[in-house]
DNA sequence: AGTATATACGTCTCAAGGGACATTTAGGTC
DNA sequence: GACCTAAATGTCCCTTGAGACGTATATACT
């Protein structure tokens, strides 16, 4: 389990990440609100502070993690490679759709065109 | 195997996702260029097709392999949610940073401030 | 037709990860 | 100190997925 992307991979993580996004939050906290087992948070916030997704501070017993952003910053980091590829392929696809519109003329507004 | 996320995970599919960036792709040039046997591209291939992550043409004998960008997307779009707080979190540090200026002057050029 | 090439597919094995449950550790309260 | 709560940890079971390998199918080339 070295790699950020697997990390986010299960469900249960993410859905935790997105918890502590409002605010950062105990384990008893995320254990009511996801209504997951005690022991399945702990052993998910493990994975999760060991990749350095999150952090967590000592209150008594309580202890309560909160977000840090580098991990997600490096999946970002390899998505955005992709980017560029999208709007090249939106631009394809409306070029395409510019030359469908000539045979059936519809309702439909006119479509921009570069 | 239903989620992006999970298909993403795999380092050998994120590395078939990123040569097929560049250009599309045969399954022979995939199993040159990444030192692949030809049933583990195969293999990969198909949970990337079923998933929507590429699509096929045939081209004789071969198939040739390219992106199709929408579950990317949403992965991207999951990730969006968090780049509102890292902007946040990078403010923070400077904030924090710039307290930290006072004892120690250096050579470093002065950082902005808001 | 016969051979080589390209790709898909099935099977087997192995290791890893997740859920459930029990147990332990640590802090707080009376 | 006895007891409660919060959280972590350990164990067991089960499923899943990846790699390796063999093989089947389809097309091209002579």
């Amino acid at each position: 389990m070295e790699s950020a992307f697997e990390v986010i991979a299960e469900p249960n993580r993410r859905a935790i990440l997105s918890l502590l996004l409002s605010s950062q939050h105990s384990v008893g906290e995320i254990e009511r609100q996801l209504r997951m087992p005690q022991p399945t948070v702990s052993k998910h916030l493990r994975v999760l502070r060991d990749a350095g997704f999150v952090e967590s501070t000592v209150d008594a017993q309580r202890r309560v993690y909160r977000l840090k952003p580098v991990p997600l910053q490096e999946v970002d980091a390899w998505l955005a490679q992709f980017r560029r590829f999208w709007s090249a392929h939106v631009d394809a696809l409306e070029r395409h759709l510019d030359r469908m519109d000539q045979p059936t003329p519809t309702k439909r507004k006119t479509r921009r065109r570069r």
